[in-house]
DNA sequence: GTCTATATCAAGATAGAC
DNA sequence: GTCTATCTTGATATAGAC
């Protein structure tokens, strides 16, 4: 199998003025990654075959690897992107809020919310991290963060409170008629202080 | 741990003095399921498959389906089981305890760790409500709606956190050299007020 | 960059004999 | 309860022509 060194065909972010435009894609590999993409959000990560990502761009199943060495590296791809998005909203979310934290998990429940699949590539299996380029995760975490003061303890916390709860949701384990924004906002004035907010 | 019952075809356990013994399974029926169990928690949801199965038991794979009638029975039954065996852990873990959340979330993370792909398959996909017996899941969250004295809301939030910090964690998402511990430390202390504790 | 044809593999499941 | 033989489906991926 080719390997592009560290990076997933060298997706790489290049320039501090796009952050969020980072590739070395090729026009058509993109055309290819943003069909995979729509093929995943709408049908899930089953729907996500050679075939039908070749039925949805009009060529034959084969042509995709002119453009993607294997389907990991198309994956890796996704993730490393969902992960800068990602990143990039909740950064978003907190600068000049006057409640970052409730502010924060609301953009994640947000995100995840609208691209439950998405999320689920994220966190369905171990990173190959030996493929995809850390900048990614390390983006997605930039603002939780700052709101912990660096503080790995209280950062790690948060993000599994909030990753638990979106998985619960996503995935049906709430009882009917739960009140989950209830949930979310209890938990997260329970864990405020800890971060000193 | 004890062997709890199974509702593979939509038959209830009926007794109230020895719910966590109820059968309806023959007893070759019984020797399938725990190979099944075996093989998924030796080599993960992959390694579940008919002719491994098969191979495991010495006999052919079709020879299964005169035991269930198709895979989802199997793995709907060794979820019910897990919940059951859950449930049962964490009950014990309160019952004269000094510190009942605390030794409730160090069951529940002893539980996971000890059988990661048992976990996995109660969570990564959507309940299959209409062929597995809520009692299962009724049995596992027992314990927490007890700490949190029938309150849904906190009962939920602290289930979120204990099943984010599990995710996490079997997924190798925290970095290397976390001290997972202290996280769960910090966010147990953080949360139990909210309970009441 | 795309095609057709194909290799390879493995999955879940059924039929019917014993 | 188990067998052999088989069906059906669908996956990733390669070869080689155009």
């Amino acid at each position: 199998m080719h390997r592009a060194g560290a990076l997933p065909f060298g997706v790489r972010h290049m320039s501090a003025t796009e952050p969020t435009s980072p590739s070395t894609l090729s026009p058509r590999a993109r055309e290819v990654l943003a069909a995979a993409r729509e093929l995943l959000e709408e049908e899930g990560p089953d729907g996500l075959s050679m075939r039908r990502l070749g039925d949805r761009l009009g060529i034959s199943a084969p042509a995709f690897y002119r453009h993607f060495p294997d389907k990991r590296a198309l994956e890796n791809t996704l993730i490393y992107e969902a992960f800068w998005d990602l990143g990039d909203l909740l950064l978003a979310a907190i600068e000049d809020s006057d409640d970052p934290i409730t502010d924060l998990a609301a953009a994640y429940r947000a995100y995840a919310l609208e691209h439950p699949h998405l999320y689920d590539l994220l966190y369905q299996r171990p990173l190959d991290r030996d493929s995809i380029d850390p900048a990614g995760e390390t983006h997605a975490g930039e603002a939780i963060r700052r709101l912990s003061g660096n503080d790995p303890i209280s950062a790690r916390m948060i993000w599994a409170y909030a990753h638990g709860m979106i998985d619960l949701e996503l995935k049906g384990r709430f009882p009917h008629g739960t009140d989950v924004t209830a949930v979310w906002r209890r938990g997260i004035a329970s864990l405020k202080p800890a971060l000193g907010l």
